[in-house]
DNA sequence: ATCGCGACCTGGTTGC
DNA sequence: TGCAACCAGGTCGCGA
């Protein structure tokens, strides 16, 4: 469920949160989430507690939380994982999966209360959480996942060329988080509508000043999805205090199956792709 | 190299 | 009202 700009919108909530605080207990009340963890709960636990964390860094999808000896707490949302921040007394969500308790200061200690739960609820327990053993830079896990379109250092024009060498379907090369990462079925089929190129084009068939402006399409969608603080169809996807983004109110195509394309009123179709759905506007959008 | 498919999970909605 | 089928934004691994 979670792409780029709702865990980027989780990032950037937690990081007052976590900057500088101390773990001082983990309880694992279910096991699925740290399913990736060698060793079970209990080594999960007793690599966690006593360290202190710095800013959480993000790559796509994926979320870490660098430690005091050069590893990283990884996490990933999955369809359906949250980070909640929450006074250890308060109720527990139903779908509460682990629980981590923080004290010490935060960066700004009007606004984080000395000590705090940070809660990882997860309805459909396709997320995970990790100790990762990478050093200071990228977690090793992950070392797979490509730059976003967020980073400083993503090579463009490689992109561009990797995806015009391909044979494969532009949707696909989207969606492939190897090639560029933190995009997902949401922002692919907005991004493929803004730019006017149908899914199902193989990449080798489109020009580079295409590439480019599909890319562009890609970064200037997330970039308003994330100023709107992500986007949501329910309580499933929601911040660190609990609260819903806007960025629904404005999908051009995701989820309008028979609604008339916002250009040129044709009813936008919905087909089926890779298992899952592809919307798009079959006149604005024609098979290159 | 690429693709479709199933698996991993829970729960809300839809239709009979 | 009950119940089954279907759907959901992600990722991985399999076999073709």
């Amino acid at each position: 469920m979670p792409e780029l700009p709702e865990v980027e919108t989780v990032r950037v909530g937690l990081a007052p949160i976590l900057d500088g605080r101390l773990i001082t207990g983990v309880s694992v009340l279910h096991p699925r989430p740290i399913r990736g963890q060698d060793g079970g709960a209990d080594v999960f636990v007793h690599r966690l507690v006593g360290r202190t964390i710095a800013t959480p860094l993000r790559r796509g999808k994926y979320l870490w939380w660098p430690l005091d000896r050069g590893d990283a707490l990884l996490a990933h949302l999955g369809m359906s994982g949250q980070f909640r921040v929450d006074d250890p007394a308060a109720p527990l969500q139903r779908h509460a999966r682990v629980c981590i308790d923080l004290s010490g200061g935060g960066q700004d200690p009007r606004t984080t209360p000395h000590v705090t739960q940070v809660r990882f609820v997860d309805q459909r327990m396709f997320g995970g959480l990790q100790v990762s053993f990478g050093g200071a830079g990228l977690p090793p896990e992950i070392a797979h996942i490509a730059r976003d379109l967020f980073d400083p250092e993503l090579d463009r024009t490689a992109l561009v060329g990797r995806i015009q060498r391909s044979s494969s379907r532009i949707k696909a090369l989207l969606l492939n988080q190897s090639v560029v990462s933190g995009i997902g079925n949401i922002y692919a089929d907005e991004a493929l509508w803004r730019a006017r190129v149908h899914g199902e084009t193989r990449g080798e068939a489109l020009s580079a000043r295409k590439v480019h402006a599909l890319l562009t399409a890609a970064f200037d969608t997330m970039t308003e999805a994330l100023a709107q603080g992500g986007t949501s169809f329910d309580t499933l996807y929601v911040n660190v205090n609990g609260e819903s983004g806007y960025f629904s109110r404005r999908l051009n195509v995701y989820g309008r199956e028979g609604e008339a394309c916002l250009r040129c009123q044709t009813p936008i179709r919905r087909v089926a792709f890779a298992n899952r759905s592809s919307h798009f506007c079959p006149r604005c959008q024609r098979r290159g």
